[in-house]
DNA sequence: CGGTAGGTTGACGTCCCTCAAGTATTGTGG
DNA sequence: CCACAATACTTGAGGGACGTCAACCTACCG
């Protein structure tokens, strides 16, 4: 598998570099790994030497609470740069985990973001990177702070659509494979109030469920109830 | 006011640059201005050529929806820089607000990032800011999503004791000039909640009041009621 | 002295949690 | 194809955490 003729290129924050730059890219590429949905793709200590890049399939980083609680704290998709060992603050107990099947190519960290400094285009990517990625911690504090469970359910359902968009899905069917528990510790409620408020939205039109892995959107209607989406 | 000679070089992100490095910064910095208590020190909109670094007093960033109600997104101190048009997502309504008294550099925002990405030192710094930027948000997700209001309090007590400790002080009082209406705001909940909270782990001792901006804290107690932290 | 900003307290309502029972839906081996 | 288990989802009743509203207190400042 090849970085230069690699689909999911165009998303990957190396989208910016040269041909020549690539193939160091993929010179300091350690793996491609398949997990299974469920399984672990990094913990919060080990393989602290790996970035990893999502080539297929979607990802979640999660943390635990000693009481055994879960807080999703953010999703990852194709494209989408993973960095295992920064993702837990002071000792807390985490790790990442694949929410459907996925491939991820696992890359060298010190090697990778030292071909990134090398290149003027390169950390023009990374720093931008890292604005949006603020933009969305922001967005989801947000959520967690003021708004309802509703409120937040339907923005999270709002961020799932947008993403798919940016990648150039136009339609209001959405791939949106989480199951209640993980909305339920995404948003920080409980399981079954999460089935409640899905329920709801069901019943005044706002999602159609397609499958247990997609949904229909009316995005009129959510924006409604997520007044600043 | 030289760059070279000042008092919180040591806790800015340019705290690796060559004397020479210093001297082109300095030489994008635009404005030392002061602001008083409660001013808005930048707006999500305007300002946006514009990167601030704060050289004395309080600040903190927030988003309002359009009902009203407003959520407190991070606090800064001095030395933390603040990237006003970056802090929020999609068209939503914020800012940066003295929280006390406050003296911010501004630089124009385009040259400082350009000042960064010409040397390799200060993009390495540049980076390991985003990785603690990026555990903070984690940290502060893991707060508004599965703590309750007496953890998120004492959560936020607490980091306010870390960071102080980071910037050398070992006492266990600490400056805290947040009212009610911040705390409730930065934990998403609502003032007269955060008093009862405050009240109670006044009498539990775990805090004590020392006039209106400083706390007295018993770091054993805090640590018992915020796990992880 | 009054005005203002900030804090406290109580009664009551709502949102969300907990527990418990039940119904799809999916997966697996015969 | 069925039997059966495991996983995922639904529904209801009761309770606790937090919100709302209104009154009152305190400190500070002119």
């Amino acid at each position: 598998m090849n970085c230069r003729s690699c689909k999911i290129r165009e998303f990957a924050i190396y989208q910016s570099a040269t041909e020549s730059e690539l193939d160091q890219v993929m010179g300091c590429r350690k793996a491609m790994l398949t997990f299974k949905k469920g399984q672990l793709v990094a913990d919060g200590v080990k393989n602290s030497q790996f970035v990893g890049t999502i080539y297929s399939g979607l990802a979640f980083s999660f943390a635990l609470l000693n009481d055994g609680r879960r807080q999703i704290i953010s999703f990852y998709r194709e494209g989408d740069i993973v960095f295992p060992p920064e993702i837990f603050a002071r000792g807390m107990q985490g790790g990442v985990r694949a929410l459907t099947d996925c491939v991820v190519c696992q890359f060298d960290k010190n090697q990778f973001l030292e071909i990134i400094k090398s290149s003027n285009a390169l950390v023009s990517s990374y720093f931008s990177y890292w604005f949006d990625c603020k933009k969305t911690y922001e967005e989801r504090l947000i959520q967690l702070g003021m708004l309802n469970a509703e409120e937040a359910v339907a923005s999270l359902v709002g961020a799932f659509l947008r993403r798919q968009r940016e990648r150039g899905g136009m339609e209001n069917r959405i791939t949106f494979p989480l199951r209640l528990g993980h909305i339920a510790e995404a948003v920080g409620i409980t399981e079954i109030h999460a089935g409640r408020i899905m329920r709801t939205l069901e019943k005044r039109d706002v999602i159609k469920r397609d499958g247990p892995d997609h949904l229909i959107v009316d995005e009129y209607l959510l924006q409604q109830i997520v007044q600043f989406l």
